[in-house]
DNA sequence: TATATTGTAATAGTTGTATAGTACAATATA
DNA sequence: TATATTGTACTATACAACTATTACAATATA
């Protein structure tokens, strides 16, 4: 199962990162083949967003092959393995990092500030 | 003067990314003090987007008093400097950093690839 | 069979973003 | 003073994203 989290503020659509999570997940083996997802409704609730936005990322993936439907049952991860190119993950990576880098030097701090604070942070738990 | 690039795919509105990479450029020094801007109409023809958009960003920075505009002359960086106490900025820092290795790890990026994507990073201009 | 659960669909309304176009106000400059 | 340049303001339009609500269809289960 996985540990959806939304950021209202990245200016990335709800559904949007609904569909990135699980296409991640499947990609890193966290969700695996036959799997049930959570139902509209939980996933819903769980992220406290409206019924038709997980609605909306389920259609899609299904549309991909990546997610498998059945009314009155469930979802579920397709058999359809998604193997996700080397080249978009090391560039969903880049993405992230810079736009990460432009929010926090805005900030004023510092590249080695920043990196000190992930390395302090990756020791313990928080 | 700062070489404005905008990023039509990454969901992150046109004047949100003007305002960043202003605040970036004021943050690293590229933008010094009194130094003036691009007109509203210059900015928005060269980065092919409307007047209005860049008028909404340099609005927003200057409410921030990180602009001063001078209808008839331009717009130009403000001589306030954005100084936060030290507590304060620890844990804006811890706050930033935190949010975004969630958001980072939910994309199935291990803490050790994050840090030596920025470190990388850190080295070449891009 | 009856009921609950699941996904689906449709409508209506709101908000944010962006465009296009026009006009005006303040300042600089010829 | 006249003109150009700058920022500002406003209206209208369009689209995407999201919400709210309601209803329906398919399946599972008691």
């Amino acid at each position: 199962m996985i540990d959806f989290k939304l950021d209202p503020k990245s200016g990335i659509p709800f559904y949007r990162q609904i569909i990135d999570q699980i296409r991640y997940g499947v990609a890193t083996g966290k969700l695996s083949v036959g799997e049930q997802l959570p139902t509209v409704r939980a996933l819903a609730v769980e992220l406290k967003v409206n019924l038709n936005t997980v609605s909306k990322a389920y259609r899609e993936l299904e549309i991909q092959d990546i997610l498998e439907t059945q009314q009155g049952t469930g979802t579920f991860i397709g058999n359809v393995q998604v193997s996700i190119p080397m080249e978009e993950r090391q560039s969903k990576l880049e993405n992230i990092c810079s736009e990460f880098l432009v929010i926090a030097s805005s900030y004023g701090f510092t590249h080695d500030e920043i990196i000190r604070e992930l390395e302090r942070n990756k020791g313990g738990k928080r």
